[in-house]
DNA sequence: AGCACGCCGACT
DNA sequence: GTCGGCGTGCTC
């Protein structure tokens, strides 16, 4: 006979795998309404806040089990549709539940902290302000506020987007105390606004819109829209629609991309609030913005890669907007990717999710090729605007003026004597890659990292880009003492130096993660430009976010590296970076021009691009995979691993494939393992860096595979002198 | 991950 | 004589 459930399985932040039992502490009943709640655990000799994600019998352990210390809530804060989704993710990833909640759950929930009051406030008039507005003589900002609660109240959230500054005319009418701050309940939280109205939809969008509304449940539709082809007036479409169910809405969009801009669309064309959730903000705001959703307050929130995280009780809808950047892909901790996560909540809270890009991966691409996903293609630019005109121009043997072809600087003159604005694009930051000994070939290396030095700072310093080391630049060679040491290629710092050079009267900008960082970041350094004629020069950052109207010409340099590399995803990820950075130039009445200067002008890869576009490129590079055995036809997995000591990583991945080949053929698993390779870069920070591939023609067959070693890596002796971690689905090799 | 326990070198 | 180095083992 089944004995009743007695147990709490709880699981606790660790690198660990499984669950952690426990009983309640005051000896009452262990019932449902336990899963999805925090409790304060012992453990060992601390105490954990942990999350009791199952309830059950205990047959292996301890006979008497530790009782908790406190439960921190009375009712779950987690729904049960997430602790799910979260169970679903830490299987698939090969990632302890506790590292996966962790990384999921706002750190102020995390430690135990209570969650935060999300009333919705709102102001409105009191009984003196009503009397006295009728006798307002003067005008001015606070005067403009009451006349507008003289219609009713209006709530925080409303105002915060519409009414920069509202606060301090708020402050002086509390001062005559002409207005009170009322909590609102959440009807009136959720209808607070009148949207603007949007422009008229062209044909495919109203098709793509149209079909969204007849579908139902769980599906995926893959939105392949050009630049400009209004992705995002669909996506607000479908949101008003999935509101207009009552429903709640998830947009995803990518770290960059969740610009105030972006927001103040959404904001003005949407009735309700838009919470917004991304890592510039305070532990409260984003406790706030997670316990709004999760209580059902907060109807639609936008945010970036770790908001596919968040209950959303009555969802209706979920966004993943550019859903090829690899800045869903998280890097550290427990590697997830949030498109392929949205598609799993979605399925799992069987709601539709919209996948949307003008340049999808190569993954979702399949996926619609085969008809797991829906596409709808939006293949013309919304309103009258054109294409850009994209030029290759040929560098072998042509002089170069600090990096730069005469036809570079020709282009950007035309655009500049025209009034235009011009970009120039470089996916290298700093003045140069290296410094190097004319007289001897010494190369500046990082102490730490395999790999040379970038020269920044007006070529006074060196930076290491992997690992934050730096110093001055040396006067002279150490190894032979010459005084020959010359900067090597060219970084945006050196660009920037040769352009305000070439056109001293007209401004030039340098935006890279070096120059957003200080003072208000891109949108400071974009007003200081304005709409007036000016050159722009800068990494991927450039390739997407703010809008440039005026934007006539972009230049892009330095793609010859990205067309040899020797991660596979090189080719999509240089597509991709093109075409979006092409997409910039050019509006209604001028096509942009796009040049694009390179040693290799008859590469397969830019003849694609320019004879048929992305869609070109994207079943050109289908074939190559598919003949290679590379992902999306086959599923790859990566275990990393990295020690101080030279030897420690690669013996623990030694004893990890002999587990896995033991296992591999005990199973009669397909799964083709790597033997221990050293990392694209073998040593970083000072550690070294090796790791195993593992890949499969069945995603069915690479789970099994792991799951079946998942434990006994883990208890593998030679891990724990180790750094290491499973990568399935890896973003690249480096 | 932390934290304790455990067994060998230079110090108040 | 002790303080403390980090190796190894465990945590319901």
């Amino acid at each position: 006979m089944p004995k009743p459930p007695c147990c709490l399985k709880v699981a606790l932040p660790l690198p660990l795998p499984g669950l952690f039992d426990y009983v309640p502490e005051d000896g009452s009943a262990v019932d449902q309404d336990w899963i999805g709640c925090r409790v304060r655990v012992p453990f060992g000799a601390r105490e954990l806040v942990g999350w009791v994600s199952a309830i059950g019998v205990t047959e292996t352990l301890p006979e008497a089990l530790k009782p908790i210390l406190q439960r921190l809530d009375r009712t779950p804060v987690m729904t049960a549709e997430l602790l799910q989704t979260l169970r679903w993710t830490a299987h698939y990833y090969q990632a302890p539940l506790g590292e996966v909640l962790s990384a999921a759950v706002p750190a102020l929930l995390r430690e135990g902290k209570a969650s935060p009051d999300v009333c919705v406030y709102a102001w409105q008039l009191t009984a003196e302000g009503n009397a006295g507005i009728d006798s307002l003589r003067r005008t001015g900002k606070p005067q403009a506020l009451a006349m507008r609660l003289r219609s009713g109240a209006l709530p925080e959230t409303l105002l915060d987007s519409d009414t920069p500054g509202w606060r301090s005319s708020m402050r002086s009418l509390q001062a005559r105390t002409w207005v009170e701050r009322i909590a609102l309940n959440r009807r009136d939280a959720i209808t607070s606004a009148t949207p603007e109205e949007g422009p008229a939809l062209n044909a495919d969008q109203s098709a793509c819109v149209q079909a969204l509304k007849a579908s139902s449940g769980f599906g995926v539709h893959l939105i392949e829209g050009v630049t400009g082809s209004g992705k995002t007036e669909i996506y607000i479409q479908a949101v008003r629609d999935c509101l207009a169910r009552g429903r709640q809405a998830l947009v995803l969009v990518p770290e960059i991309g969740l610009t105030p801009q972006t927001l103040a669309r959404f904001r003005a064309r949407l009735p309700v609030p838009v919470h917004v959730l991304h890592s510039n903000l305070s532990d409260g705001d984003r406790a706030q913005a997670w316990t709004a959703m999760a209580e059902g307050i907060g109807r639609v929130l936008l945010g970036t890669r770790s908001a596919v995280f968040t209950p959303m009780p009555e969802a209706g809808l979920v966004i993943v907007d550019e859903e090829h950047d690899s800045s869903y892909k998280q890097q550290d901790g427990f590697h997830y990717h949030a498109r392929d996560v949205a598609v799993l909540r979605a399925k799992s809270l069987d709601v539709p999710v919209l996948l949307g890009s003008a340049t999808p991966s190569l993954e979702s691409w399949l996926n619609a090729d085969i008809g797991r996903y829906q596409r709808h293609r939006l293949p013309e630019r919304a309103g009258a605007a054109k294409p850009p005109t994209v030029r290759i121009t040929d560098i072998r043997k042509i002089r170069l003026q600090h990096g730069l072809s005469q036809a570079m600087l020709d282009g950007i003159a035309a655009c500049l004597n025209d009034g235009g604005q011009a970009l120039v694009f470089k996916n290298r930051r700093g003045y140069a890659p290296a410094l190097l000994c004319h007289d001897c070939g010494f190369t500046a290396q990082c102490p730490r990292c395999d790999t040379a030095l970038t020269l920044h700072a007006g070529q006074r310093r060196l930076h290491c880009h992997h690992c934050g080391h730096q110093k001055p630049r040396p006067p002279a060679c150490p190894d032979c003492g010459s005084l020959a040491l010359q900067p090597q290629g060219f970084g945006t710092e050196r660009l920037e130096e040769a352009l305000t050079a070439a056109f001293p009267e007209f401004p030039c900008i340098r935006v890279d993660s070096g120059t957003t960082r200080r003072r208000d970041g891109l949108a400071g350094q974009l007003a200081e430009i304005g709409d007036g004629a000016g050159i722009l020069v800068g990494t991927q950052i450039l390739a997407k976010g703010h809008d440039l109207p005026n934007l006539r010409f972009v230049g892009v340099v330095g793609v010859d590296e990205s067309l040899f590399s020797a991660d596979f995803r090189a080719h999509e990820k240089l597509s991709q970076l093109l075409i979006q950075v092409a997409g910039r130039a050019g509006r209604a009445d001028k096509p942009g021009q796009v040049l694009i200067q390179t040693h290799h002008p008859d590469h397969p890869l830019l003849a694609d691009l320019l004879a048929g576009g992305y869609p070109e490129f994207a079943r050109k590079a289908l074939d190559e995979r598919r003949l290679a055995d590379l992902p999306p036809f086959t599923h790859m997995a990566l275990l990393r691993a990295e020690s101080v000591h030279s030897e420690a990583a690669r013996h623990f991945l030694e004893d990890v494939t002999a587990l896995v080949d033991a296992r591999r053929r005990e199973l009669e698993l397909a799964v083709h393992s790597s033997g221990v390779l050293p990392a694209g870069m073998p040593r970083r920070a000072g550690r070294y860096r090796w790791q195993l591939v593992l890949n499969a023609m069945q995603r069915s067959g690479l789970q099994s595979l792991l799951a079946a070693v998942h434990d006994d890596v883990h208890a593998l002796k030679s891990s724990r002198k180790v750094r290491w971690s499973f990568d399935v689905d890896p973003g690249d090799f480096l």
